[in-house]
DNA sequence: AAGTGGTCTAGACCACACC
DNA sequence: GTGTGGTCTAGACCACTTA
């Protein structure tokens, strides 16, 4: 690990243990880069990730203070979602049904969401995913052929984002989201089990990799009343 | 403005320009040092904006590529919300009508969420946003009155944020959100005009003062149909 | 005036990719 | 080996707050 990230992880404990109390000045840059024997450039690079992560605020001229924060310190599984569901979920009990799972030629829409050609086939999928014995999600996947190779039914029963990590060695270098509010389908209905009336929260979704091309795009369809997407924006200019 | 943001505008706009074209390597950075005339450190922090609007990616070893980006070049409206909806709608005929505007004491839950005591009366008003003559949003804010002092029927009628940036001179650091989807009210029915099965795209945000302490907390409702949320997350980890 | 954080420099070394 | 980006340094100057 690198210097700047072991210092901010030592300070994020200290505020944590409550060694840099809440709403209290913490010792100040030169003070840190001669206790961490660093420069002062790399204290603030270690300052810079406590700041974006919303647990300090600096200002100039007066120091830097532990921020009040009620929601920072709940466990805020924030809206990185790419890392699949499996990961997240850990200590819970996560089944997949899969629905569909078929390969075709792509549709208009997907050969300019994937930047695909008409002659590229893609990976179509459906998966329901079930948490604790209760519908959770339904997952619309589309993925090239060429990028997720090898995909099979027992890969896709499980996580395939432990098999693309481990087995293809891909990494992913963000994603594109758009969350929506919409009407139940019948889909929704027959497999999230809800009313023709009730919400579906949709997230849509494209994952890229680290060289820029598309990855995956899905819409993935949740029962309103079992999951909300909590963030947090830091250190914005105004 | 500082030189390393001038430097990332200037870059960026070659990127949109064109003149440095999708996926392809852009100068490294000790050429981009030398025809800046800076520091190398400065054109990596120019550069480690653009990483963070996902427009470049960068390899070591490699290179610097300018990213392949459908939804990157479109004007995205990230959820960068807090600097009030007057801000962003800029070009759009914009209205607020003003359903409430009281004052009183806190409720429990907004005790914990702005933390404040039980004697600390808070704002308690709702609006509706009217975007180029439809109904947009329906906002319920709580706002403590020691933080936003002086408001006035007049003041909520327009931009609120403008007269907390430019009379109060109050500034924000950022702020924690959290959307779902939920059945529409009485409430939402009679003001979005929408029908009893429609579902709401609810936002829920409270705003934090640059030392911590929280400013606002507001529930925003909108029609399904008019709005979503998009947003982009670049380099994390893996 | 003193002390704080923000920027910037010139240079060094390292990790990694490519040849 | 060469070239790339990532880290780190020691020091400088600036902007800002507080006294």
């Amino acid at each position: 690990m690198v210097k700047y990230e072991a210092i901010a992880k030592e300070i994020r404990s200290r505020i944590t243990d409550g060694i840099y109390k809440v709403e209290s000045l913490i010792p100040d840059q030169v003070t840190l880069s001669e206790e961490f024997k660093v420069s002062r450039m790399t204290i603030k690079k270690a300052l810079d990730i406590l700041a974006m992560e919303g647990l300090i605020y600096r200002q100039r001229g007066s120091g830097t203070f532990v921020m009040k924060n009620s929601p920072l310190n709940e466990k805020n599984a924030a809206v990185n979602e790419y890392d699949g569901l499996t990961k997240q979920m850990q200590g819970h009990k996560l089944e997949s049904k899969i629905i569909k799972f078929t390969v075709e030629f792509p549709s208009e829409e997907m050969m300019e969401h994937l930047m695909i050609e008409k002659s590229m086939p893609v990976y179509n999928l459906i998966r329901l995913r079930i948490l604790d014995g209760k519908p959770y999600v339904l997952e619309h996947t589309y993925m090239p052929t060429d990028l997720a190779t090898g995909l099979t039914e027992e890969i896709i029963e499980g996580s395939i984002y432990k098999y693309l990590h481990d087995e293809l060695n891909i990494k992913f270098s963000g994603a594109y989201r758009k969350i929506r509010a919409d009407k139940a389908s019948k889909y929704d209905q027959e497999y999230l089990i809800c009313d023709v009336h009730d919400p579906i929260l949709e997230v849509e979704q494209i994952v890229y990799l680290k060289d820029g091309r598309p990855f995956e795009h899905s819409r993935s369809r949740h029962r309103y009343d079992t999951r909300s997407f909590t963030f947090i924006d830091m250190n914005q200019k105004f």
